[in-house]
DNA sequence: GTTGCTGCAAACGTTTTGCAGATCG
DNA sequence: CGATCTGCAAAACGTTTGCAGCAAC
């Protein structure tokens, strides 16, 4: 159920909102565009307009419930914040995502930071990848 | 003067394309948007067209002479390609950009890549930062 | 002179917005 | 019942494209 997070976000609990976050919470570590998700409402009988899923999935956002993602495509990626911090990885042929955790890439990250006198505040990371033939 | 890589591109030397490379030339290491760029053409007094501008930075990056960046703005970033890599540090308050290498970093990637049945082609690495206080 | 390029305006795909009616609490 | 939300259609945004005229070689 996923009525509680909306509600600390702030929100109305409402049937779009229900719907989108529960599939985001069926299909954790997947990765929608909202054009995806308006076509997963439709098919699951949900009748929501595709500005919906827009604002929706902003206030998610903006409420730490999902997180949006460029790749290289035109259109965003949306999938469900677990709060497990982690990164990216493309493969070139397929345009399957797969996500991953290294923590010695974050001490890194952090150390290359500092050395230039800043703060590290966020960072996004995508590898471009290719099955190994 | 940019005549020489403009012809090794196969493309015609043209006022436009000669005055757009001249400038990114001129401010290496920085980044524009298209708009940037057809701003300070007009102030150049340079008359080009912001579909030209548009035209030409694709073609610049088909041939390797400019990278295209999108970072968290909608609008994409270009800056000259020096054929040196290195990744980007943006500033959350002042939006500036700095550029940065760190072999060990790269080599870790493609350690991560690897681990994970990959090759690793590509990739791209933002760090949001916050001058330390 | 031919080929390729430019500028303009119109088209495009994605995302946002205004508004009248519907839904939630 | 009031406040918030929704759907729709229209607008906005950055970028691309078609086309008639222009510039490069």
């Amino acid at each position: 159920m996923s009525k509680k997070e909306i509600k600390q976000a702030g929100l109305k609990v409402t049937l779009p909102r229900l719907q989108v976050l529960e599939f985001l919470t069926n299909n954790k570590g997947n990765h929608f565009t909202a054009e995806d998700l308006y076509d997963e409402m439709k098919a699951a009988g949900h009748d929501i307009g595709l500005a919906t899923i827009y604002r929706v999935l902003n206030q998610f956002e903006t409420a730490g419930l999902v997180s949006k993602n460029q790749f290289e495509n035109t259109q965003a990626s949306y999938e469900l914040d677990t709060g497990e911090h982690h990164d990216h990885m493309v493969d070139v042929d397929s345009g399957k995502v797969v996500e991953f955790f290294d923590s010695e890439l974050e001490q890194l990250q952090l150390k290359i930071a500092e050395k230039n006198g800043y703060e590290l505040i966020d960072h996004k990371l995508v590898l471009y990848v290719k099955k190994k033939s």
